[in-house]
DNA sequence: AGGGTGTAGTTCAAATTCGAACAACTAGAA
DNA sequence: TTCTAGTTGTTCGAATTTGAACTACACCCT
């Protein structure tokens, strides 16, 4: 790990303007949704999954790692979109254990009523900023890196803990 | 606001791998520093920023802004940095209200030590899974969304001072 | 069947974030 | 000078997020 592959100056700069505007932005998105809707961004997050799936329900595992939150994260928000109406848990036909996160009809109107608000600041601030071809550039470099970190081993979304590891014997063995 | 301009598939796609590739590169960098420096990527935002910095220093509402965060999210961060000894707080000279955080050299030896392994988290998932058009493109991209939205009023964080000197850039973005 | 291993979701404590309220100070006008 | 408005940074309470520990259930292999 000794010489390390600093960035360019270009890099740098693609880079640390990333960063900002990935903060701006999410600051504007949840300033707008707060002051219109009372969601947080999260929660939003969650009720468009919901929405964009068959039969408006997932699974708290699969939903967890589509709006990347922890399973404790999830289990939170998915509680207080509970409180809301917004949201009911279902217990899983197939599975005892799992649970269904499923959108209610005051969900969905819930939703109906505040995309507007929120799809106009997320064109304001960055879509309607690009052209044709960067937009095109945008959703390519995404989700090649996307796939990439989808990909890669290590996803912190829950690390189950590996026992037997190192190979080092115990008393048992 | 009646009628919406919806997004098109093309960007609903752009839009939605972002918001993805945002949230698993978070991730991915907030669990490298953790693992190897014990830092979050707020802590080292704030560290990058200063040591970029003329004198090391900076006043905390201007690094708040630079760093988009809240003026007592920052007061937080500072405060922990304060305690790992790798910023100090000085009363500004020119302002008896103001504070000026400052880099110490053990802040300095720290974030020399962790930039490597956070660079290469950068590179592996972001940069160097991008073409050199494509760099170019995401800088222009991120560049004009963050000049909109610092432009943009309606600022939950405050933006009077005017950016004085060109802050010096370093490689530890 | 009986065990052992792995998975699903929740609970818990700790850390972090924000906005509002606040106290201290500055700056401009009268 | 003195009053008034605006700025600066901190404190406070509330909301959110995470990882680890935990319970309940599922699946596989003998």
């Amino acid at each position: 790990m000794k010489d390390t592959r600093w960035l360019s100056e270009t890099e740098l700069d693609a880079w640390m303007a990333y960063v900002t505007a990935t903060h701006l932005l999410e600051r504007r998105v949840e300033e707008q949704l707060k002051a219109d809707s009372g969601l947080t961004h999260a929660q939003y997050e969650i009720l468009a999954k919901l929405s964009a799936s068959p039969e408006r329900r997932m699974r708290m595992t699969e939903l967890a790692r589509e709006v990347v939150v922890s399973k404790s994260g999830l289990t939170y928000q998915i509680g207080q979109l509970e409180k809301l109406g917004l949201v009911e848990r279902t217990t899983c036909p197939s599975d005892e254990r799992g649970v269904l996160a499923v959108l209610t009809d005051e969900g969905v109107r819930c939703l109906e009523r505040t995309a507007p608000g929120h799809v106009a600041v997320v064109r304001a601030f960055l879509i309607d900023q690009l052209t044709p071809e960067e937009l095109q550039a945008m959703a390519r470099i995404m989700s090649k890196a996307a796939a990439v970190m989808t990909a890669a081993p290590g996803h912190s979304i829950e690390a189950p803990a590996r026992r037997r590891g190192t190979g080092r014997r115990t008393a048992l063995g």
